[in-house]
DNA sequence: TTTATTCAATTGACTAGTAAACTGATGTTA
DNA sequence: TAACATCAGTTTACTAGTCAATTGAATAAA
């Protein structure tokens, strides 16, 4: 028992970050009515647009279910579009959801930034990217 | 626009390696019949019990709203009990929960282990551990 | 021409989280 | 002793995700 492996550590430390900017995100992203969720979906339509919901749901890693639940909502408020041509839906943003995205996107990648910055120096930020980079590919790709 | 700085590139891929490794693990503790949500916190239970509601939220980064809904799905299933003291309810697993957490304890490290392992070598995976002590530490002080 | 197939998208039933309002024992004060 | 304050825990109404079953448009086959 007590496996405390260096790699367990890591996945632990990294998921409780992870879960704690994103609640840190939503308390700063009240300020625009939005959550940190609809943020970032509202921002990878805005790299890709037009972009088909199956695109977008690998983007995000996130399930046709999810994504489908999220556009709804999403479209609800006027913030995207769906235009359906042969049998795919492509998504794009509204006048809106674009002014949205492109008044919040500073102040957010500011505050996400802010996270890494106030600790650490360049040479340990581009350490963390390759890092990073490396498993998040593996990850990609492994299977149960 | 495109304000793609380093801090908000490892963000992003943080973000989508722990959702990504929160569905391969769920996927791979099925066979124990459960989620990745109930591992951490009988995990958590197996090291610090008996601890109350409030130290085991903070430790999971949880609400107590939060952990109030899951400990009373893990008390339907027997795993854990709560026991009133005071105005304080104290947690504990039971026999079938600790046995539970003690079969799946070293294959799901294992699992959560292979995906630093199987591309970092012992200096990155230090490296690693040392940045995010830094950053975790940072996030939990941090506020709106 | 009708039937079958394919596959993106949706929906139903679920887990897991949040904030905010509420409950209920335990102390404190008038 | 009766009213009030405190604070852990619960509940309500919500967002956001999952899987699995279903829908529906377009294409292929009988």
């Amino acid at each position: 028992m007590e496996q405390n492996t260096l790699s367990s550590l890591i996945w632990l430390r990294m998921a409780r970050f992870v879960q704690r900017s994103n609640q840190l995100s939503n308390e700063f992203l009240e300020r625009y009515d939005m959550t940190v969720a609809q943020f970032d979906v509202l921002a990878q339509i805005h790299i890709y647009e037009p972009i088909t919901q199956m695109d977008l749901a690998e983007k995000l890693t996130v399930s046709s279910g999810g994504i489908s639940r999220m556009l709804t909502r999403l479209e609800k408020e006027c913030l995207i579009v769906r235009k359906q041509d042969w049998k795919i839906k492509y998504i794009s943003l509204t006048d809106k959801g674009r002014a949205l995205i492109q008044d919040a996107m500073p102040e957010q990648t500011n505050f996400q930034s802010s996270l890494f910055d106030e600790v650490l120096d360049e040479t340990e930020k581009k350490q963390l990217y390759t890092l990073m980079t490396k498993i998040q590919k593996n990850s990609l790709q492994k299977k149960i």
